[in-house]
DNA sequence: AGGATGACGGGAG
DNA sequence: ACTCCCGCCATCC
């Protein structure tokens, strides 16, 4: 079981993940303080409800969608994130493009 | 109690 | 790019 504590903070996490990017199951974890456990982010998605936050923009750590291919879960997420403009092409997103932890390193790079 | 199983990750070959 | 393999950890047989 978690700590209400980590749990808070990996749905924190992934509501602040902005609309048109992605980030990774892995990058969540170690943001909300429980790096390491990957599993246990993706596990949490799964139980909150499906729209009180933007599971979408959550793939692996190679940028692929963690759902197998074709089904009904992929072509959803494919879609949905296609809907915010980001490019997905054979279920897998261009990070160094799309990545959230990108956006972070513009923001030092423009506002210090 | 022990093994299998994931919405994972990273390294090795 | 792809396959194995092992670390990870809550759950579920």
């Amino acid at each position: 079981m978690q700590t209400d504590a980590a749990i808070t903070a990996i749905l924190a996490c992934v509501r602040r993940i902005p609309a048109g990017r992605v980030s990774s199951y892995g990058e969540i974890a170690a943001r909300a303080g429980i790096k390491g456990r990957a599993r246990m982010v993706g596990r949490m998605l799964g139980l909150a409800p499906e729209d009180t936050l933007p599971w979408h923009r959550v793939l692996k750590s190679d940028g692929r969608i963690a759902f197998p291919v074709g089904s009904k879960a992929f072509k959803q997420q494919s879609r949905l994130l296609k809907g915010e403009g980001v490019v997905v092409k054979a279920g897998r997103v261009d990070l160094a493009i799309f990545g959230w932890a990108r956006e972070q390193s513009l923001d030092e790079l423009l506002w210090g």
